[in-house]
DNA sequence: ATATGCTATATCGCCCCTATATATACACCT
DNA sequence: AGGTGTATATATAGGGGCGATATAGCATAT
């Protein structure tokens, strides 16, 4: 598989301290959202496991009302680790799509439906786009601008590709009544 | 979370009756394989909890030799399941990067290691790039012809602009002394 | 002669996601 | 005044999925 969410962690926390709070929201709005993700439910437990292997250190700053933040930093031996997992051989990519698993089954639905998930991922990858464009990002610098731009020219040309082909993709369905039950031939 | 593996595995077996191995095979080098993934360890538990919920019907082929081949075929019910599963909203595609991920550390590592991970990665996509060309696949239908088209074009777009930008990602390197252990500045 | 690789199924351990619980503050609506 | 929604902030149980390994015979390579 990919990187563990633990040595994600660590990436997060080399841009500045940050609590587990946080880091969450560098995988939902920031930089890192372009390329990874990761929920609370293993965000945790990976700081608490990197602070007991020494890698991070916790300081609680106690707040009114909330409970404790819990600042991780990472220690030297965390940085390290980091390094290390970087000259490691890195693995693919990997791309996963309902989207295109739904249009080898085109066939079996309907025109209306065809074009119903056709427009909700335009919607989706324009709304992307834009995400990136107008993103005031925390960090600023030439690397996360050039994952930006590259994010942004994937999403584009994944948008000029559906327009362009947007008469055929609709040509994939079928009429309603024929396609409830059993297979149907693409419409000619 | 994207498709279960259980929905994925009613789909393959849409495209015709197959073993679990023959499955697996589906998402390693045939059409799934631009889009989605899944492992022996969930593709046989899922095989079986589909039949003991009599989605699928399994036959087995006895063989010399070898374990006994057992070959899945969709049910009426199997088949509806999948209908429906279509109808739902479908989740947003997911991209997984450990190269970009690597690109915002770009500025703690010796260029010669971006230079290895981007031609790494420039490899990984012309592989990819002809293996959509050259694939000649069972399935040859509009559907399928569409996906491996939206694949080649998403791909050859990101071989463009890492080929376009490639002094730009070299230069945040810094050199091999300067980042063994402290962070450092990209080189001007 | 031995080793690697292919067909073929199965399972254990671990990682990770989803959903939920807990607690508080503030904005907004009615 | 009271309800609803959003934001901060951490934690965990349950289940889904991946990687590694086991088993087993045959084919091809070295």
């Amino acid at each position: 598989m990919n990187m563990h969410v633990r040595t994600l962690c660590l990436g997060a926390l080399a841009l500045g301290d940050a609590s587990g709070y946080e880091i969450k929201k560098l995988f939902e709005e920031g930089v890192f959202s372009h390329f990874s993700e990761a929920s609370f439910g293993s965000i945790y437990p990976a700081l608490t496991k990197l602070t007991d292997d020494g890698l991070l250190t916790c300081q609680a700053h106690s707040q009114e009302g909330r409970p404790d933040k819990k600042v991780y930093s990472l220690t030297g031996v965390g940085r390290a680790a980091l390094q290390e997992a970087l000259f490691q051989p890195l693995q693919a990519d990997k791309y996963r799509s309902d989207f295109l698993f739904a249009l080898i089954f085109a066939n079996q639905m309907p025109t209306t439906r065809i074009s119903e998930i056709l427009n909700n991922k335009l919607e989706e990858l324009r709304g992307e786009h834009d995400r990136i464009g107008s993103e005031e990002s925390v960090l600023k610098t030439p690397s996360s601008d050039l994952v930006k731009e590259f994010g942004a020219h994937v999403t584009v040309s994944m948008i000029e590709f559906l327009e362009k082909n947007r008469h055929r993709i609709e040509a994939l369905g079928c009429e309603p009544d024929a396609c409830s039950h059993t297979p149907c031939e693409a419409v000619g």
